[in-house]
DNA sequence: TTTATATATCTTGTATATCAGTTATACCAC
DNA sequence: GTGGTATAACTGATATACAAGATATATAAA
């Protein structure tokens, strides 16, 4: 629209490369059933380095505001800048990382704003999901997410934050892939970025952890009994339960965040 | 958790460039009120291109399959391969292309199990978003929908298929800017793209543009007596109505998606 | 004619070099 | 000491060069 109606011919001087069918498609078109969301074997070296940053950043081993650079980067890990590039653009795009023109990259800082509407968005996602799981989950199919909780406590036993974190991602995983709706998964994980980092701050919190598995526990309960709406009640709250933490925590580390919006003044749904 | 307890130090060599306190980050890191989808002064070649390319994906001017080539579309441009490769990274994560290795890059077909899926999340966030617009409407925010709208009607008028899909996108945005929960919008925007691709095939249908607009008006309409269930229930069957077209536009042009699930056995919710 | 093999020519992935701004610092005038 | 300016040392953005694998075509053998 931009340009002045751009000729989509391409001189396609290869006589007819044009469909090539049967391709091995099924990687990169969503087998939409597998959860596929970290780490499992990165091919490129930008990968590598995509997965490697995303991890640290997300776990705040590397603080809000930090500078990073491609050229140190790249002299670190022994390769060259662009692979390391192409990840952090990446990054940039998941507002991870903000990267000013001429001038460096940085560790973004959270945005307030964003997380609120991120729970927001959860709730309706997850809503949907859990629902729809509870409509149709098997037998064998709740004793998965059983496990997975089984699995969470264990974690908490030995005290592995991050090792929760994974098992929590693939129980609600789980509950979308039960529900068959394994692409709103997908979009929850990208709007929950800034909150995974802000829960990473929280979770050594008392008692949060056991909190947390109850809530995982009542849902799949109300999911064995069939009763949708019970369940979306449960999901609801626990993921509305982080939301009180956000005032503290903020004014803890004030550095770590925009304050681009005042936390009073947010729509409430 | 993959690498071993990277030491995230990074030799700041540069001896305190750590804190960018005031920086002016408020162009990448959401100022979470303004739309920002596409066009509107791309700085970079990469983003020129990706603009670029992303339209004419979305428009269908370029038809699933086809061939494209770093190499080739940088000759086109007389630019480097560079700003061109990160513009087919950024779509390859958005599925609108797929990359494969020394071999090339295509343009993707649409995955089917992402259309039903893409509607429900839909549901779920943009109910979300007029309900809360309902809520806290203003008299003026009500006359810039029926601008809108209006707008939608002269595009219509002028059989402007792209121009009535940009127009149909601010109206959504609208809303869920009224709603104040802008970044809902944004994850729909992520949802959209491959129904957006096959709107673009059913649009031209006889009488379908009019019926969007009756659509919208009747949300409208229900935001304006604040009635929340009403608008969240007329927004639903909106983004209902696509459906029912699926089968018959997916049996004319097979060769334009993944075939991967069978309509019929889709989540209902 | 058919099949197998070799090779030429594509492709993307990665490395390196150059360009053009930005920021900090040193220096100079006052 | 203070303020302004020039400059040097950084940064990311882009261009180019190279490497390695995939595909197609041509050639040779059966």
């Amino acid at each position: 629209m931009l340009e002045q109606s751009c000729d989509w011919r391409m001189n396609t001087s290869p006589p007819e490369r044009a469909k090539p069918t049967r391709r091995k498609r099924a990687q990169n078109t969503a087998p939409s059933g597998v959860v596929r969301h970290r780490a499992d074997s990165a091919s490129t070296l930008s990968d590598v380095q995509y997965e490697r940053l995303h991890a640290a950043i997300i776990s705040m081993d590397i603080v809000p505001g930090t500078a990073i650079s491609e050229k140190n980067i790249a002299l670190e890990q022994g390769i060259s800048r662009t692979p390391i590039r192409e990840a952090i653009l990446r990054l940039a795009r998941e507002n991870l990382v903000e990267v000013v023109s001429k001038s460096g990259t940085f560790v973004a800082r959270i945005p307030i704003s964003a997380l609120p509407e991120a729970l927001i968005a959860r709730r309706a996602l997850e809503g949907m999901t859990v629902r729809s799981a509870a409509r149709s989950a098997s037998r064998s199919q709740i004793l998965e997410l059983q496990a997975l909780i089984e699995r969470q406590r264990e974690m908490m036993g030995r005290d592995d934050i991050k090792g929760f974190h994974l098992v929590d991602d693939d129980y609600h995983a789980k509950i979308a892939s039960i529900g068959k709706l394994p692409g709103l998964w997908r979009l929850v994980q990208q709007v929950k970025l800034q909150v995974d980092r802000f829960r990473h701050m929280t979770l050594p919190e008392e008692g949060r952890m056991a909190m947390v598995i109850d809530e995982h526990a009542a849902v799949v309960t109300a999911i064995e009994q069939g009763d949708e709406k019970l369940a979306c009640a449960n999901m609801e709250i626990h993921l509305s339960g982080l939301q009180h933490h956000f005032a503290y925590w903020i004014e803890i580390n004030p550095d770590y965040f925009i304050h681009d919006i005042d936390l009073n003044d947010i729509a409430q749904v």
